[in-house]
DNA sequence: ACAGACACTGAATCTGGATTCATTTCAACA
DNA sequence: TGTTGAAATGAATCCAGATTCAGTGTCTGT
């Protein structure tokens, strides 16, 4: 008989493995590679065995696309709180994420662009609203500071996120990975766009502010 | 025997309504429904007649993607062409986009962002690849008109229409088409934060100027 | 009116994986 | 060491559609 500790640990330690052998995976060939029993054998178990800690493949490839994607939103979400001008925020916030895309760019296409199982593009969704609100939130900050002038957050929070991932889909396309302009070329310009796009303003309102 | 030009109409004719048929399935209820039968059948014939017209479901999808999408970038390149101010014609496209977007809510949500095969995301990439055109030829247009900033035009044409489509997403999502604010109101808020995006401006550089 | 050639039909076949489950192995307790 | 329930196995099964093709019309030119 006998039930626990002992046991529970070891199904825990089983479960942590299979997510981790789904990740690697991902994280080098993309959700294309993925298949259950690849994920098995990655994990050194059977195939049967991802049943018995999952319920579908949809399931677990649910739970790594949040888990991952939460990370990241993390990252950033940390960058934003910092007590600096929102302008400022957000530039970090932009070269962190492309430095973070160019490195881990397999799984930075997965987690943006690549084609998903709809229980997984849900997740995909819900990632970026995470990210739309690390987004609202600086916003937000900058327009209270009277650094942004208004403006409908939401709307601006979308257009962010939707920029960012946009501009970071050719550069990070597997086919054509590393054709485009360098990593700073490409994070200063998005960064630019962004700065414009919040403020309405940046470079521009300097030069018009020296020059009244 | 018969190469006849009655022959030859016939044929284009059936491959029209198998395109058409398969069109209006997309339009109404996304490629998840757009089964081969379902073509069939909403077109008047059987199966394997399909297969006599396109060499296989993907690439019949991909053509109706692509004309489908060509029209509406068409629509959108016609404006983009009209003698006038940069930021007005960037405003009108918006305004357009956004109509027709929610008009024919469930195609918008297809060719945007429904999830389809491989070779019809490939043509979906395409299709950006073709808006980004049209809004850099725009925003070249602004810069040479010094109507907008000195910029990296591919970058700023990618983060257009990423912030467009993005945007757009939720709102038209087939689940929750509806909730969201109104059409003026959506259209209003992207335009503002595109005008911001490529001028580093508007309102904010109308005001400083009139200050200073 | 007939022979080909061509076009159409739709049920049967094929396919790539996901999922199941009868069987085997393991680990804990007597 | 034997018994028992839990855990693991992986080959067999299932599945949803795409694709095929043997059989059946339909048209054309003579």
């Amino acid at each position: 008989m006998a039930e626990t500790v002992e046991r529970r640990d070891r199904k825990a330690e089983v479960r942590r493995r299979i997510l981790k052998a789904a990740f690697h995976i991902v994280a080098d060939d993309g959700f294309r590679a993925a298949q259950v029993a690849a994920v098995a054998a990655a994990a050194g178990i059977a195939t049967g065995t991802v049943y018995l800690y999952f319920p579908s493949k949809a399931d677990l490839f649910a739970e790594l696309f949040r888990k991952a994607s939460s990370h990241e939103v993390a990252v950033l979400a940390q960058i934003a709180e910092v007590a600096a001008p929102a302008g400022e925020r957000l530039d970090s916030i932009v070269r962190t994420f492309v430095h973070r895309a160019v490195r881990g760019h397999r799984l930075a296409y997965a987690l943006i662009a690549e084609p998903v199982a709809p229980a997984v593009e849900a997740e995909r969704i819900e990632s970026k609203r995470a990210y739309a609100r690390v987004f609202a939130r600086i916003v937000r900050d900058g327009i209270a500071a009277g650094e942004f002038p208004p403006q409908q957050v939401d709307i601006t929070a979308a257009c962010l996120i939707g920029a960012l991932a946009e501009a970071m889909v050719g550069p990070l396309t597997p086919e054509t990975f590393g054709d485009a302009a360098g990593e700073d070329e490409l994070a200063n310009g998005i960064a630019a766009f962004m700065r414009r796009a919040v403020m309405g303003a940046s470079d521009n309102v300097q030069k018009l502010r020296g020059t009244a």
